[in-house]
DNA sequence: CCAGACGTTGTT
DNA sequence: GTCTGG
DNA sequence: CCAGACGTTGTT
DNA sequence: GTCTGG
């Protein structure tokens, strides 16, 4: 699964690397945790737009939205089924830019956090679905992650991993006409992995509230 | 037909 | 133990 | 994902 | 909104 990431990117290269024609804003995030903002890139049908969203899905029929702070993530092989997801598989597929994130490794001595990267890009992006919320004055644009299972590398910390992107296949993941849930599905699971590395990291990461270098500093 | 749920993960 | 908030 | 709260009544 | 269960 993924529940923390980072995004300590440099505006000029994301713009480059998900052809964004505005100027960006965003802040160094050593520590991304559920329900904050996430830089999220879309396609508007004429050109990827850029903005934020709150991470944790709030689809827009629930009651309340405190439900997103449990759905942070969605299973790709039964996305294309779950009313929560299958509109958003067809017509909301977003992009959810990162760097690297976290797992935590289990073992007999608790939960070793690592983070992960990929070895050939500095930047990538999560495979998202997002939906839009309103409740009278309130309003909520909330997305959530893709996850599949765990490849070969990533079994050895994890069962579950986020659905990343390889670079040829966002542009098809993003586009706006209207697809079949399961056709979206079956091109997610068929999609190459990158190649991907990782390291032990303290404890530190595991409180939310810190959001620093020292979430990223090596153990050894 | 209407009512009620709609999610993931991990752990047991 | 379980839920909410970050 | 982890951290932290988890309750009501009445009074200020 | 859409699906499942009764």
């Amino acid at each position: 699964m993924c529940g923390r990431f980072t995004f300590i990117a440099n505006p000029d290269e994301v713009m480059q690397e998900f052809d964004l024609s505005e100027p960006l804003d965003f802040p160094i995030r050593y520590n991304i945790a559920p329900t904050q903002d996430v830089f999220v890139v879309i396609h508007d049908g004429e050109q990827n737009r850029a903005g934020t969203m709150k991470w944790g899905l709030v689809p827009s029929w629930s009651k309340d939205p405190a439900i997103g702070s449990k759905m942070i993530n969605a299973r790709v092989e039964t996305a294309d089924q779950k009313p929560s997801f299958k509109r958003l598989m067809e017509r909301r597929r977003c992009l959810i830019v990162a760097d690297s994130f976290y797992e935590w490794k289990k073992g007999k001595d608790g939960k070793q956090p690592m983070r992960i990267s990929l070895e050939g890009r500095k930047l990538f992006a999560f495979a998202g679905l997002w939906d839009r919320w309103k409740q009278g004055d309130e309003e909520r644009v909330t997305c959530t992650i893709l996850t599949k299972e765990a490849n070969e590398f990533m079994s050895s910390i994890h069962n579950r991993m986020p659905v990343i992107l390889p670079k040829d296949a966002e542009e098809a993941w993003l586009a706006r006409d209207i697809k079949k849930a399961s056709d979206m599905k079956d091109f997610i699971l068929q999609l190459p992995d990158d190649d991907m590395t990782a390291y032990e990291i303290s404890s530190h990461v595991n409180n939310p509230r810190y959001d620093d270098e020292h979430c990223i500093a090596s153990l050894i």
